[in-house]
DNA sequence: ATGAAAGCGCTAACAT
DNA sequence: ATGTTAGCGCTTTCAT
């Protein structure tokens, strides 16, 4: 690849000036503006932005971590968030990951100016050891986090009552034996994951027993969900209302309860969470749990700027907006 | 963040022994060695990869580029292509791109080792653009694309034969109208699109007129594919087939279909193409084409690390597998 | 076995 | 208005 030295030595410029053109800072005659110009041309010549990085200190590159590119919210997240970033002149690097966080450590020494975490997987440990190296962070996040260093802003997507929403929408129809889906582990992870917390408390705050209530812990796409559902029914006493942390969850359990042999929503009602073009097109179409995914985007990416800017930003809370539709 | 010249000044040392330790290039005594590990870990120290880039003029960074990493087959593409990259040490960078090449030449500017491309948006005209750089380059295509720089290599999935194949089942089935829903605009694109082409040359094969199937063009995703195969059902004189080219699109087909109270697949047959979740979980499920994405990104990165290696790799064509669901 | 030093391509302060 | 130059953090050759 052509340098900026043969640029300069083409058009019989300093290099400092091809520079000055080429970045619209110093001085440059417009003849020489020219003679630039066609050097560019004819060498094809593209900035080293590694060098330039190096140079200037600051790569221009945003780092964005997800541990499920396969689902949907995060693949729209994906294309959002890396849409806005480059009409900002940042590029989008991504990772997904499930809970390596070397990985995440390594991609730190291309020096991104900052990363977006997706991801349910990344444990408060791993964001201590990540908030060391001082790289301004955000997080999107369904779990309650305390005590996270302050480096990472917490942009919190407020499921919690959407779920416990949800639960009070189906017992009001007059459920009473309610399943979760839940797309974390169970134990620590579960106390925090806010739709799991939503569910519980919104089992307690209509008077039903949580034990009776069951959660599935360790959901992680359509299929999965398929069998657990299968599994529910075939055990006998199936809940006839499923509430599903996601809207991929969400078909899954359609399917199975479909080849039950049970009507959705007459002897099951089942909810996602996402609102996806999915729920729209289901069959029957999904209730759900609509985030605007453009919007978390936009917000991300204008506290990203803020924060690079060196500007302070609280935590966020993004509230969420039930969709009913046909299977609830 | 901490440097190399820290981490020796503190553990005592020249910056190249501690070079030579991180990278084990070199000698370094185990008294040094000792040493050294323990001031980069007191100093959180990780290596600037943009100086070591630059240095050693190789980015280790692989540039993906797909146009709609919404649509499943993409995302899953993202999601092994991401790992196999970084487990050969090597970090993805992603790109969204619509049709903006001046983007995908920003990202170059990175030094990026090698290009994917898996878009169908990508013309002849910008792969010859890109092409001038010199970086080795994989396409992943469904198009016939001639004449294209062999520093760019073609893995091409066999679509045309699976939709041809479709066709056949379909007219075998005793269907004799039929629709294709193309991703693609009509026009140039579409002669080289292998799953139009693929179309076609199953309704020439069976004495069937192409001009009385209808082809419907830029079908992006299954809220478009809802809409027009509504528009095509409202219009009267429907088809009783409807091959789809992908999943997404097929499941807007089926709500579209199902809502109209015609029933998949005793009155209209569909089909679509990646066999992803959605196509297990859907009610009904989907006769759909496999391609083996995880196989997929295996193969481009074996190709894409042999073209690192300095070795010549000539085009690949990927089979694929009709699955018969419920859907047809 | 270890260190000094050149240089990767660039920016920007400084000199002219 | 344009050029010279130091230096970003690193690798690697060459001396010691």
């Amino acid at each position: 690849m052509a340098t900026r030295k043969d640029v300069a030595k083409l058009a019989g410029v300093s290099p400092a000036s091809v520079s000055y053109y080429v970045n619209n800072s110093g001085y440059v005659s417009a003849e020489k503006k020219e003679k630039i110009q066609k050097a560019i041309e004819e060498l094809n010549y593209r900035p080293n932005l590694l060098a330039k990085s190096l140079r200037s200190q600051e790569s221009k590159q945003l780092l964005l971590v997800c541990n499920e590119i396969r689902n949907p919210f995060h693949a729209e997240l994906v294309y959002y968030t890396t849409k806005i970033a480059y009409e900002n002149g940042y590029i989008m690097l991504f990772a997904n990951v499930q809970d390596d966080v070397d990985y995440i450590e390594q991609i730190c020494g291309y020096q991104v100016s900052g990363i977006i975490f997706a991801s349910n997987k990344v444990t408060k440990e791993q964001y201590d050891r990540i908030a060391k190296f001082g790289i301004p962070s955000i997080t999107i996040t369904s779990m309650e986090m305390d005590g996270l260093d302050p480096i990472i802003t917490q942009i919190k997507i407020d499921t919690e009552s959407a779920i416990m929403n949800i639960v009070d929408v189906a017992v009001g129809l007059g459920h009473r034996k309610l399943s979760f889906l839940a797309g974390c582990p169970s134990g620590e992870q579960a106390r925090i994951d806010l739709k799991t917390r939503g569910f519980i408390k919104g089992i307690e705050k209509n008077g039903l027993h949580i034990e009776e209530q069951r959660i599935i812990y360790n959901i992680t796409n359509s299929i999965n969900a398929y069998e657990e559902v299968k599994r529910l029914i075939i055990e006998g006493n199936h809940p006839t209302a499923i509430i599903c942390a996601n809207d991929a969850d969400a078909i899954g359990a359609l399917r199975a309860v479909h080849e039950a042999g049970l009507k959705v929503p007459d002897d099951v009602v089942i909810t996602g969470v996402d609102n996806t073009d999915n729920a729209v097109a289901s069959i029957p179409s999904l209730t759900t749990i609509d985030v605007s995914i453009k919007m978390v985007s936009q917000i991300t990416l204008d506290v990203m700027f803020k924060r690079l800017d060196g500007k302070h930003q609280d935590d966020i809370v993004i509230p969420t907006k039930l969709i009913r539709r046909e299977s609830m």
